[in-house]
DNA sequence: CGGTTGCGATGACAGTTGTTCACTGACCAC
DNA sequence: GTGGTCAGTGAACAACTGTCATCGCAACCG
């Protein structure tokens, strides 16, 4: 864009693209920490050493994958955010755009819930650190929304992250519905379970400063 | 006990243990699907052929690595959810109970949450369902609670199972604090976030069948 | 144009892996 | 006591792994 690159550097991109795609498909089947340098290259079909041309190692390649898959959800994340519209309507919406995030990314999904406890440290890492940098973003989020007026900077931290991990655990049964036979039905019940979810949230957040939970407490 | 099993079977029990704690300590690094039927008879000091003796395959140890650490996760969740005593103090206690046994089981709660999205097919599968009956029977527990009663079965299900991810949730957190160096403030901070998740979703639940949403919907 | 850079290829290294086979020898039922 | 059962052994296999130094050759820069 800015100053076309060379066709070295063109070339060189190319097989990196290739090296990260022949990896996140490998990866349907496998974990990353069982994932080999050279299974990878020889995907691509290209030489083992030419492997570290692009990744110190293994790892390295997964930490790249995390971004990679991160940018993507990043739009998503942020659109059903700010989507308008009243709380049943907004559900809905959220729930829908994580089922269509999740057809267009599939493997991207896949990875991120796979690997987020997975056995490899650094990318664990930077599966946390970019899921921090949405808990912040949604908590923000969440200051403007008048619901929450008035609510303390780490309740709605905590909310926030509620929110996050519901997406993920949505888009992981949908994921599970992409991957049977009995897809569509299996989809739709998905669908509706994710939206109760989401709406005994949403309930609980709106009474969250009614004042000490009536009837709970007899002591002062 | 009913008929003392003889030294032969007690021996062959004893390399049996030996193979699941050597692989569940081996597991601490690494992922299950990484991990080598040779690495780990090295690790007990048998011949690796002997592995066969009680194992298919690394899968199907790591199933019944399942059964093991879900067997004991049972009475844990039986005894969270009949804690008598008012909203709060329940609350209390139930993230006790899942930090105590972080503590005394941290090796198989790793496993668990590792693997539950892991890469090995049967391991997945066997821990989806051992976890759906954990939900089934937190559901059977909140159907005797007033709080819940006119509840839709599925309603109570949806709400099982918000509980069992939680309990999760919480107790890769408390993991997480375990194998940090600055382990004990981070501890309490976590029991004060997951403590404010369940009064959330607690005070979500109380209010699940106020109706409609008040000042949500402005159809009728 | 000529020298330099650097992506990828080659071949080889020492280890590792899962699985097989025939085998030993201690226990156990008869 | 005797013979069978069976947990564990040891050697061997083909295949695989990550990493090394080295080379070829096309693209780049002055």
């Amino acid at each position: 864009m800015s100053h076309t690159l060379g066709i070295r550097q063109a070339q060189k991109q190319k097989t990196r693209r290739a090296l990260l795609d022949a990896a996140l498909e490998l990866l349907e089947g496998q974990n990353l920490s069982s994932l080999g340098l050279r299974e990878v290259t020889r995907a691509v079909g290209v030489a083992p050493t030419a492997f570290y041309r692009h990744f110190r190692s293994v790892a390295d390649l997964g930490v790249a994958l995390v971004e990679e898959a991160l940018d993507s959800l990043h739009p998503t994340i942020r659109t059903t955010v700010s989507t308008a519209g009243d709380g049943e309507e907004r559900i809905a919406r959220a729930v829908a755009l994580i089922a269509a995030h999740v057809d267009a990314y599939p493997a991207h999904v896949r990875f991120i819930i796979r690997e987020r406890h997975g056995g490899v440290r650094p990318v664990r890492e930077a599966i946390r650190e970019q899921l921090a940098r949405f808990a912040e973003e949604v908590g923000e989020a969440l200051a403007d929304d008048p619901v929450s007026a008035g609510w303390s900077e780490d309740d709605r931290l905590m909310l926030a992250q509620l929110y996050v991990d519901q997406m993920l655990a949505t888009a992981s049964l949908f994921l599970e519905a992409l991957e049977t036979e009995a897809g569509p039905p299996e989809r739709e019940r998905v669908t509706r379970l994710a939206a109760r979810r989401l709406r005994l949230i949403g309930i609980g957040r709106r009474h969250w400063l009614d004042g000490p939970a009536e009837g709970d407490r007899g002591t002062p």
